[in-house]
DNA sequence: GCACTTTTTGACTTCGCGTCAATAATTGAC
DNA sequence: GTCAATTATTGACGCGAAGTCAAAAAGTGC
């Protein structure tokens, strides 16, 4: 490894307390609300200095958001140890995705900033790269349990599809579901009261379309994806960073 | 009808041409380039005057939301025109989704920018509502189609379903879809070539295993989509807003 | 203790939002 | 047509945040 200097470890040390400082900020009140200088004043430096390890908010945003997605990535890589059929890793990492959303709705949250233009076009790639690997990753390790379902012959997926752009399918029904949870405050309004089973009905009825064996019914979906929901709080408090104070 | 006097016609008008010219501004440039000062002075008008008409740009978004939405949502309507089985009408909305991400992708990204909680706390309830408004009415059609598919026994929705949130589903994978589509620009590079094909074979998986009747391939299911995508064309044009210069 | 490098500082410029008192235009009663 | 009252328009202003940079401070090696 390579050795780093007192000096250098108090400048990391530094970056990683702009980011605790500026997460809640982000998080309870909006990019909007992040401003280089009330991070500087809340740390009690000066304003100059913060710039010296951020040129701009965008890259303090994409700074959180590679360690909120990180976490899901660690999320999603516990999951795999789910043994049984493909089929039981694949609801796993639906459930993994279930929980991230619901017990970790802070990373979630600021996951979502990032889906905004304005970000990518103010800051480096350097910062952008670290989000677009942990992205492959994730589609890597379900995309794996894809080809190792095919592999056992336990799913025949469409000839026209990529086990990536098979995955892709999954990824949009539950990102999108999510992403209009969030910002539609009028889904109930609208007769939509649990989106979240929805989801689940969808995911298993989509499962059993392509064929995925064990076929299911939604009853023993349902109980699986709970059950499994379940078991991730122990691997999760693992994983999850300790809390910030304040 | 309410009559007009010529004053308050002319500030309708006016209303309408900060319209014209911030439409282009954020699509071209985004939310961050539009700024009620340059609106203004494109205008040849002062400031104050443009905020007689929207009391901050997040208002002048919403008014242009509303518009791109109503593109939607006409074109929505002239989809439900198409005969035969219901399961033609849904895929002949899925179509409309379609063709309005592929056709109209600038109203596509200016329904993107009101996915943001900043311009929701800042605008008022009046600017929302239209928005909530036709949301529900887009949804009001899906869901006709889907009663009408119960009622005609072309399908059975799981107890635990409202016909709404059965449509929840398919609204959930194609919005996150053309989001990650939109705002991902590496999904080429992690094995999704073509996620417009992806979702019609996951949509045609699904629609199969929720049993609509009748049952698809996905050659016929292609085959259909791209026939109803085509015949949109004409609908289309008779819909669609003049296209604006500049 | 000194010369040199690195880091920190905060005043400064620029820019956009949103306000509002002053100014201009319009209206309608006479 | 005139004039007072109403309504609309204007743009200077205050504010706050972004980002810069020369000067000051701190650190380093000899």
């Amino acid at each position: 490894m390579v050795e780093l200097t007192r000096k250098q470890r108090e400048i990391e040390q530094r970056t990683a307390e702009i980011l605790r400082i500026a997460r809640p900020i982000l998080i309870a009140e909006g990019f909007q609300a992040l401003s280089m200088g009330r991070v500087a004043s809340k740390m009690e430096y000066a304003k100059g200095t913060i710039y010296n390890h951020f040129p701009n908010k965008e890259e303090i945003v994409l700074a959180l958001a590679v360690e909120s997605m990180e976490l899901r990535r660690k999320l999603f890589e516990r999951s795999t140890s789910v043994t049984g059929p493909t089929r039981f890793r694949m609801m796993a990492l639906g459930a993994a995705c279930e929980f991230f959303t619901q017990h970790c709705t802070d990373d979630f949250l600021v996951e979502q900033c990032i889906r905004n233009q304005n970000i990518w076009d103010k800051s480096s790639e350097q910062r952008q790269n670290p989000i677009r690997e942990c992205e492959a990753r994730c589609m890597g390790i379900v995309a794996g349990i894809v080809r190792d379902a095919v592999t056992r012959n336990e799913l025949v997926i469409p000839g026209s599809l990529t086990p990536e752009e098979f995955v892709f399918g999954f990824w949009a029904i539950n990102y999108g579901s999510q992403i209009l949870t969030y910002s539609s405050p009028s889904l109930p309004a609208i007769g939509i009261k649990d989106p979240f089973n929805a989801i689940r009905v969808h995911c298993c009825t989509l499962l059993n379309g392509f064929g995925w064996q064990p076929a299911m019914d939604l009853n023993e979906y349902n109980l699986s994806m709970s059950k499994l929901n379940e078991s991730l709080q122990p691997k999760f408090w693992s994983v999850k960073r300790p809390e910030q104070p304040q």
